[in-house]
This record gives C-alpha cells, structure tokens and sequence, in this order.
DNA sequence: TTGCTCCTCACGTCACGTGAGGTGGC
DNA sequence: TTGCTCCTCACGTCACGTGAGGTGGC
C-alpha cells in the first residue's frame, strides 16, 4: 500500500480528536496520552492511530468534568473495576455540585423577589460546612448563660494560646433551639480551630468519661466538630440584652416559608466587647439548623 | 465613652466577617472594599463598623457565586434595578451550570451501569456548542453524496485558503436524519472556522438571494452557524462504505431509551483519507439531536 | 524586650489559551 | 525559496491560600 502512514503528527492527531496540540503537549507532559514516537532530534511528536481511541476516552470523561488525574488512572488501570470507582466517587461530587447550585438558584429567587434585601441582608439560607472546635460544655440556666461564656472563652483562648495556636474565626455558643423555659440547658462554648483533631485521645487529653467520647466534658476545653448543615442565618447587630428581636426575625422567616427547625442554634460573635466598639456596634450571627429537603 | 475605638484593624475586621486578611487586601487592591484610613506610613488598615454591613453583602453574594466584578457593580450602584439585573443573569447562568450538571449525572449513570463502555466507548449524549462554519449546500441523492462533498471540501478550503484562514476543525456535513429514500436531500457541506460572522453582508459576500438569507446559495460558500444542542453522539471507525453500521449502533441506542430525534444528523470526518491512514483506520463522528427533555 | 499584628512581595492552584521567537520538512 | 507545521518558553486566567522576610505598636 502506497502513502499509508504509520504516524500521525501532532496537528492531523489534534483535528482528529478535537484536543488542542498545546492541550495534547500538556498531556504528554503529564504522562496523560504520551506520544508513540519523538523524533530526538526535532522533538515532533508522532501519534499512532491506535492512540485515537485513547483520546477519545480522556475527551469525553473530560467533557464530564473528571479531573484529569482520575482520567490518569481510568487509563493506567483498564479495568472496569477502576473506572467504576473513580466514576462513583465523581458521580458522587458531581451531585454535591448540583444541589448546590440548586440551592443557590433558591436563594437568587428569594433575592430577586426583593432586591433591596441584599443590602439590607435580613435572614438568608446558607449552607454551613463542618467547624472543628475548641468547645467547653455547661449545663447552665439562661440566667448564667453570659458569666459561662465570659468564663469559657478565657479559659479556651487561654488553652489554645498555651498549644502555641490561634483561633480561626470569632468565638461563638451554641444553644438548644427547641426550649426556652429557664431550666439549665447544655450550652456549649467554642473556639474555631483548624489545627485540633476532634481525637479524644489528642494531646488535650484531660481525666474524661471514655463513654462518651463525642460529648466535652463539662468545665474541660475539649475538641469537637459542630456539624455541617443547612442553615438560616441573621446578622443581628446591637447589644446582647436585644438580641432576642434577632431571634424574632429568624422565627418569622421560618414560619413564612413552612419550615421547621432541626437542632441547636449556633450564635457566632462577630463584633463583641473585644472589638472596643460601642454596644450598637455590637454583631452576632445567629444560625438555626432548618430541615434539609424542606424548602419551597 | 471610654475606650470605643472607631477603626477596626484587618485583623478583627476579618473576624468579624469571616473574610480572610489577604482577601480583604486584594479587595483594597480591587476596588471592591477600601478601607476608610489607610495610614500613610506604616500601610495599615482600618476599617469603619459601616464597612461592615458592605462586607457582609460582599460576602453572602461571593457564596452564592456572584463573581466579584458583578458584586463590585452591585456595591457601586446601590440600586434595587442593578442588583436585579446582576442577579438575573447569573440566575440563568447557575441554571444553566446545574442543568449541565445533571446530563453529567445522567451519562455518569449509565456508563456506571457498563463501566467498559468507557474504553469502548459505544454511543454517548453529548451538549454540542454551536459551531461557526463555512457550508456549502446542495441537493444531492445518496448516490452523489461523496463526489459532492469531495467536490465541496476543495472549495471550501480553498476559499478559507484565499482568506487567509485556516480551519477551525476537521471538515463535516449535515444530513436530514428523518428521510433515507433515494430522492435529492439538502446536504451541507462545511468546514469550521472561527473567524467568520455568519453574515449575509460579510466580506465573502457573493450574489445572493436576499430573502434567503440563513441558507446558503447552493453551490457558493457561505459562513453559517451550526446550532447548539443535545445530541447523541458515535464515533465510527472504519471506511465509509460501512457507516452504516454506525448509524444502527446510534439508533438503537436511541430505540433503547425511547428518544426521538430531533433535526440532522451531522458526520465529522475526524480521521480521513487527508491522514495518508488506511481507510480501516478513518474514523466518523456521527452526532444526531436528541429532543431537550427527553431523557429517562 | 517579648509577642502579636500588620506590611509587601512571590508563588501555587487547574487546565488550559494565546502569543513570541525560532526551527524543520515538503 | 515559500508557506506550513512544529518546537519551547512565558504569561494570563480567577480568587484566593500559604509562606518568606521584615516592620509597627502595646
């Protein structure tokens, strides 16, 4: 046969399988789609046509979004079994992906209803990922909640200094969402922190009840991860003695929209007395838990 | 009042806003938050409580995705009308990431249920852009479909060739996808390029029928855009005389899921007798449009 | 004086696109 | 010799994070 290629040289291998030569380059370099052959002298790159195939299958897994280290080991491996897992956990983001952007196109239409919202910022739907804490636990009656919070938050910032680290974020306090008489309630302290395991046999082991591992004993600073979840959230700004009308508007916002609530409060303590402004300048976040799936 | 400071530093800023230093000094930088006092010597930052409000709009519209140009309009105008518009379009724009998010899921779903498929890589639904092409048309029988298109091709590429332009992809045409009697069918021809504007008066203006101005005159060169749309999509390897063994794999992938088609087939000559490749090794993408919506 | 905060570069991210400047092959 | 292809840098993208190395303020 006369004129039949064994070859295909960069730019005939690039219009065939609709990848850029300075993307299939890229590749090469990555070890993603090597060339059969580069000339040691010019250093062109030669394809062979059995490659095409190959190529196709990274343009379409990443016509799929698969980064290209996974395509890497889709194509290393060749076995179902491979493909199938790296495809599942992709799947598995993906749908993360989605329901975000589906939550986010609910949040616009809120925010499209009333434009003006937006800078006046009253109650939106937020989701809030996992917080890995320095947390204190008391059982405590309303009337004790602000000398237990001033007392914990010295105590914590305090352990953590004696650790060598540094909050990551502005103390907060969580609070049972579902009562309000003035029994004592569990209340919880917290410091943000990124460095802490949430082990409990950590460095900041202290003498701790080994059935229950996930719960701070109470007075002991204790790592802790406050869950992730869908939240309603206010910016209250003012002094504490009238943060219970920020509680107000979150109420009102949940029972306009049907949904209930599911789980403790998470107060966060954005602007407090440490800032050195006055009270009206004062501004707390409140995050109530709502039920996932329950949105208009 | 004692001690009420009226500048917050970058760092207490930060954690009131739970925006990290470095991102609040490129925002400075940007033009997007600048700070109220910055002190001519030292460099430092201070912030007013106001500022605090603007960052915390900042900040919700940043988590929903609004990209910082856009927030930087809303911020500046402070208008209900603007903050509509911005949040329109990126309404439709997140709309259309999360419906693209769910065909991946989709394709995703049924390459999981036969992960080999993927190195086979059999028929796949695809979301084809619309594609700027120069096309020649004619009506032509089966029987004359080959010496039409070779005939075309010439042209075509020639005619870019004058230009000074080269294509944008390999070379296709488009076939009517609902009729296979033996009768003269509109085919198109076409070469794709990406710097011609499919426009009746453009500089390859030739003598054209003016009520006619979305179709090309048969036999001259005309810049046309292909559109965009769902297709389902398989790449054929092999001569052309055995094409057809591909359309029946793309068909009954179509029968199995119940999809009706929507429109023209379009063939892509990936891989051509231009290779100097054995016909055996030519490879033809064959892309039909499924009906939006259709899907299981 | 000791920590702590703040400052300004500089570089990495991810998968490319887009030149600049130069060489090889028909 | 003329175009065309191919080569290797280098830089930009977007909104940050993460240092390095140095200074200011209580």
């Amino acid at each position: 046969v006369v004129g039949v290629a064994e070859l295909l040289p960069i730019g005939a291998f690039s219009r065939a399988v609709l990848i850029s030569p300075k993307t299939l380059r890229d590749y090469h370099e990555a070890g993603l789609l090597t060339p059969a052959v580069v000339d040691p002298r010019t250093g062109y790159r030669g394809y062979r046509p059995a490659q095409l195939g190959e190529a196709a299958v990274i343009r379409e897994l990443w016509a799929l979004d698969v980064p290209l280290a996974e395509i890497t080991q889709v194509l290393r491996a060749r076995h179902p079994d491979v493909t199938r897992a790296v495809l599942t956990a992709h799947q598995e983001r993906v749908r993360e992906q989605a329901e975000r952007l589906r939550r986010i196109t609910s949040t616009l239409d809120d925010l499209l209803a009333d434009p003006a919202a937006v800078t006046r910022l009253a109650v939106l739907e937020r989701d809030q990922p996992s917080l890995p804490v320095l947390a204190i636990r008391g059982n405590v009656a309303e009337s004790g909640w602000s000398a237990f919070l001033d007392d914990s938050y010295n105590r914590l910032l305090a352990e953590l200094a004696c650790l060598g680290l540094a909050p990551a974020g502005p103390v907060g306090a969580m609070f049972p969402g579902d009562q309000f008489s003035d029994e004592p309630v569990e209340v919880v302290a917290f410091v943000p922190t990124t460095d802490l395991l949430p082990d409990p046999v950590g460095r900041l082991e202290r003498p701790v009840r080994r059935d229950d591992p996930d719960t701070p004993t109470a007075g002991a600073p204790r790592p802790r991860v406050l869950p992730a979840g869908r939240v309603a959230v206010a910016t209250f700004v003012g002094p504490y003695t009238e943060l219970s009308a920020g509680y107000r508007a979150v109420g009102a916002w949940l029972a306009g929209r049907q949904l209930t609530t599911a789980g403790p409060v998470v107060e966060t303590y954005l602007v407090g007395p440490e800032s050195g402004l006055p009270e009206t300048e004062y501004r707390t976040e409140i995050a109530w838990p709502v039920r996932e799936g329950d949105a208009a």
